[in-house]
DNA sequence: GCCAACGTTGGC
DNA sequence: GCCAACGTTGGC
């Protein structure tokens, strides 16, 4: 089976990664995205098993501050068809869902986080979509060598992490 | 708080 | 289908 990585952008005051590790399971619904790009990955391409990079967005600083893993694939998000949630989107059909969610697990934090002035002056991160001027995608692709730098600077092993592909 | 970048909406 | 107006994201 073979492994692929993500990136999923959350801001701290929202959801952070302390709440992911704090709740039932370490687990949560990542509902409410409301982008079709993001939602094509969680409905077409992440995998249970899959490891994702947990970033903090509007904080300061922004940083990546944890890992977590898939433990269910896309399914319908159904805060779409709650018109009491903020997230209610009245043109989602039940019976053709438009939006989609994926379940994580918070694995380890990452201390102190890598914070994004120190991932800019990494030359070995080039082209990472997170890194790109204007990039506002809230859960992206990070391939298998961007994954592995930020393992390293994080002095983590993506292998007894169970991230093996 | 500012504002650049980007996505969405809706008139035409 | 074009594109101006508007709303949101998110770094700084």
């Amino acid at each position: 089976m073979s492994v692929a990585y993500w990136l999923f952008k959350s801001e701290p005051s929202v959801f952070s990664f302390a709440d992911l590790m704090a709740a039932p399971d370490r687990r949560t619904s990542w509902d409410g995205v409301r982008n079709h790009q993001a939602r094509n990955f969680l409905r077409d391409q992440i995998q249970v098993g899959d490891g994702i990079l947990f970033y903090h967005s509007n904080a300061d600083p922004p940083a990546i501050v944890g890992v977590a893993r898939v433990t269910r694939a896309g399914h319908p998000d159904p805060t779409a068809f709650n018109p009491d949630d903020p997230h209610f989107d009245p043109k989602s059909d039940p019976a053709r869902p438009t939006w989609y969610q994926v379940e994580i697990e918070g694995i380890v934090a990452i201390a102190p986080p890598l914070e994004l002035p120190r991932l800019r002056k990494e030359t070995r991160l080039e082209g990472m979509e997170l890194l790109r001027k204007g990039s506002r995608l809230s859960v992206q692709p990070v391939s298998p060598e961007h994954f592995e730098v930020i393992m390293n600077l994080a002095g983590l092993d993506r292998h007894r992490l169970g991230l093996t592909g």
